[in-house]
DNA sequence: CCGTATCCCTACCGATACTG
DNA sequence: CAGTATCGGTAGGGATACGG
C-alpha cells in the first residue's frame, strides 16, 4: 500500500545550498577565500589585499569561515602579535567550487 | 625591464563570483532553479512548490534569472493566461554547479 | 598588530491588497 | 491565472573610534 505521506517541501531554511550561499555569498567572502588558496595569510596582509574592506567586516568574515570549519586561526606568541589564517581541506574544496563558478561566469 | 605597474586588486564589484552569488545567493533562488531542472513550470506551479514564497519575491527571482539569461519566459495565448518558465542551457549549467555545492555541503 | 564597539544607513524581503 | 503596487521590518555592511 502506498503511503499517504507526501514529501515535505524543501524550504530556504532546510536547503543546504541556500544555507551555504547565505554566508559564502556575503560580500568579500569569495575574495577572502581566493586570497587564502595559495597559502596562509595574516590579518594585516588580507587587509592590504582587500582594499576597502572594513576591519569589522574582515573580522566577521574570518570568524564565520572559522565557525564553518573552512579555515583555522593560529596565534603566534610573538611581539608584536602575529595571527595567521589558513584554509582547511574543506575550505580548499569550497574554493575549487568557487573557481568553477568563476569559469562558468567568465565563459 | 620589468613594469612598475602592479595588478589592480579585485574588488567585490569586479569579482565574477561575487557578482554571480549576489543573485544566486538570494533567498529562494537556488530552490527555483532546482524545481526548474526537471523541466518547464508555470508560475502557479512554482508557487505551490515553494510554500511560503510571496508573489512579489517569486516574480523578482524569475525576472532576475530571465535578465541574466538563465531562464526563458513563454506566454501561451490561452484563456486563462498560461506562462511557462524554463531554464536555458546556461541555467542548467549553473544548476549543475549548485548540485555540486549540495554534494559538498552534505558530505 | 589585531582586532572590538558603536552608530547608522539602505537594500532585501515579507505581507497584503489589488489589476489585466 | 499571473502578476504589480505599496508599505514596513530587519539584518548586512560601512565608517570611525578605541582597546589588549
Amino acid at each position: 500500500m502506498g503511503s499517504t505521506q507526501v514529501d515535505s517541501p524543501v524550504t530556504p531554511e532546510t536547503c543546504s545550498v541556500t544555507r551555504t550561499l547565505s554566508f559564502v555569498g556575503s560580500k568579500w567572502t569569495p575574495l577572502v577565500i581566493f586570497h587564502l588558496l595559495p597559502g596562509a595569510k595574516r590579518y594585516g596582509e588580507l587587509q592590504h589585499l582587500l582594499p576597502g574592506i572594513s576591519p569589522k567586516t574582515l573580522a566577521d568574515r574570518l570568524q564565520t569561515l572559522e565557525g564553518e570549519g573552512l579555515l583555522t586561526r593560529t596565534v603566534h606568541p610573538d611581539k608584536p602579535p602575529r595571527v595567521e589564517y589558513a584554509l582547511t581541506r574543506r575550505g580548499r574544496e569550497l574554493g575549487e567550487i568557487l573557481n568553477s563558478i568563476a569559469a562558468w561566469a567568465e565563459s
